[in-house]
DNA sequence: TGCACTGATGGCAATCTGTGCCATCTGGGC
DNA sequence: GCCCAGATGGCACAGATTGCCATCAGTGCA
C-alpha cells in the first residue's frame, strides 16, 4: 500500500461515449461490479461482504476488481453518482444552448435539478429506489455512509467548473464554490429526506418536489445568483 | 472484519467532563494517538504511515490503537472535529443564556462562528494549523479526505438538535436541517479556502473572516432565519 | 484498608484488503 | 494474418482489522 503509482479511473464522469468493443466491455464490467456490490451490500451489509465475493458475483478476478475500484466501498459509487452525473450533464447542456452571460443561472439550476430528479423512465425510477435502499442501509453502516459522503463531495467538486463556465469569467471563485455546495446540499437533503419517507419517486414528497424548496432556500442568498 | 460487534466510541462529542482518573487517561490516550497520527501523516503522508508506527509513537499497543479508532485515518478525527465541537458548545450556551424564542438565530449563529474560528490562544491557533496540514495532505489521500467528509457530516448531524432547540418547537424539521447544512458548509468552505491559501489564522483571509461571508450567503435564503 | 469487580491494555492468531509483478489473451490497426 | 497495446488472471506479500484470552489497574464497597 506504500506508494500509489496509478489509480483506477474515476467512478463516474462520463466525458466521452464508449466507441469500440473494448470500451463498451469495460463500461459493462464496471456496471456489473457495481450491481454485484450493491446487491451484496443490501443483502448483508458492506462489512459482511468481501471484495472477493463481489468480484466472484460480477464474474471477474479479484485483481480485476481492484483495477476498476480502489476499494470495496467504492464499487457502489457509480450507482450513487449516476444521478449527479446526469444533473451536471444537463447543466452543461443548458449552458451550451444559452451560450452567453445573459442566462438566469438560478432558473437554469432549478430546471436541471427538477429534470434530473424526475425519473424519465423505469430505469431512472429504479436508480432512485436503489439509492433509497443504499441510504437506508447506510443508516446502519458507517462504511456505506462514507461512500455517500464521498459521492456527494465529489459531485460538488465536479460541479464547480461547470458552474464557473455558466457564470462566466468574472465570477468570484469563492462564490462559485458556495453555489456548488448549496446546490449539492439541496439535492442531497431532498434525496435523503425522500429516502427516509415512503413517498413515491414522483408527486408530493418526491425528490424533485422537495428539491424545489431546498434549492430555493439554500441558494436564495447567493451572490452568484444575484442575491 | 466480518461482523462488527462493538465500535470504538465516537471521535468527539464531549457530552460530559472526564471525572475519574480512568476517564482522564483515556481522553489523554486518544489525544496522544491523534497527535501521533497527525505528525506522521504530515511527515510522510497517510499511505506511507502504518498503524503500527502510530501506535508505537503514541506509546500504546497496536491492538489498543484499534480500540480507540476504527481505522488508521480515523485517528486524526478528534483533531479535525475539535473546532466543530467547540462551535456547537458555544451555540448551545448562547441558547441557554437567551432562553426564549425571541433570539435572533442568524446573529447567534454568526457570533458563534466568529468566536469559534478566531483562535483564542496559542493552542487554538495550532489546532487550526494542524487542520490546514491535514487538509493539504488530504489533497493526495482519498482516505484522509473521507475522514474530513465524515467529520463534517457528523458535525452537521449533531448540529440539528442544537438548532432545533434554539429555533423552538414550531420549527419545520426540514428547515432546521437546511440551516444545519448551510452553517456547516459555510464553515467547511471557509476553512478549506483558508487552508489552501497562505493566509494567517487571523485577519483578512482568516477562517473567521471568510466565514462571515460564506455564512451570510448560505443562510441568506433560509426560512428558519426569517428569509 | 483490603477485596472483588469492571474495564483497559497487550499479545497473538487469523482473515481480509490492496498492490506489484509477470504470463496470457484479445480487440484493433496495418 | 501479424504485431502491439491494453485488459485480465494468478500469485505473493505487506499491512489493516478484529476475535480471543491473559493480565493489570482503578473504583466501589464492606
Amino acid at each position: 500500500m506504500r506508494y500509489v503509482t496509478s489509480y483506477p479511473r474515476p467512478v463516474s464522469s462520463p466525458t466521452s461515449r464508449p466507441t469500440g468493443l473494448t470500451e463498451r466491455r469495460k463500461a459493462a464490467t464496471q456496471l456489473d461490479i457495481a450491481r454485484a456490490a450493491a446487491e451484496l451490500f443490501a443483502e448483508r451489509g458492506p462489512d459482511a461482504t468481501t471484495a472477493e465475493e463481489i468480484a466472484r458475483r460480477a464474474g471477474v478476478a479479484l485483481r480485476t476488481f481492484y483495477r476498476y475500484f480502489r476499494s470495496k466501498q467504492d464499487a457502489v459509487g457509480p450507482l450513487l453518482a449516476g444521478g449527479g452525473d446526469r444533473w451536471r450533464a444537463l447543466l452543461a447542456e443548458a449552458g451550451a444552448a444559452t451560450d452567453g452571460p445573459a442566462l438566469d443561472l438560478g432558473a437554469v439550476l432549478a430546471d436541471a435539478v427538477r429534470e434530473s430528479l424526475t425519473p424519465a423512465d423505469a430505469t431512472a425510477g429504479e436508480a432512485l429506489e436503489v439509492t433509497r435502499g443504499m441510504l437506508r442501509a447506510a443508516h446502519e453502516d458507517a462504511a456505506l455512509r462514507a461512500v455517500w459522503y464521498r459521492v456527494n463531495q465529489e459531485s460538488e467538486e465536479r460541479l464547480v467548473p461547470v458552474l464557473a463556465g455558466l457564470a462566466g469569467d468574472g465570477a468570484d471563485p469563492l462564490d462559485v464554490r458556495l453555489a456548488a455546495a448549496a446546490a449539492t446540499d439541496a439535492i442531497r437533503i431532498a434525496v435523503e429526506t425522500w429516502a427516509a419517507s415512503d413517498a413515491p419517486a414522483e408527486g408530493p414528497g418526491s425528490p424533485a418536489d422537495l428539491a424545489e424548496d431546498t434549492l430555493r432556500q439554500l441558494t436564495g442568498g447567493l451572490r452568484l445568483l444575484g442575491a
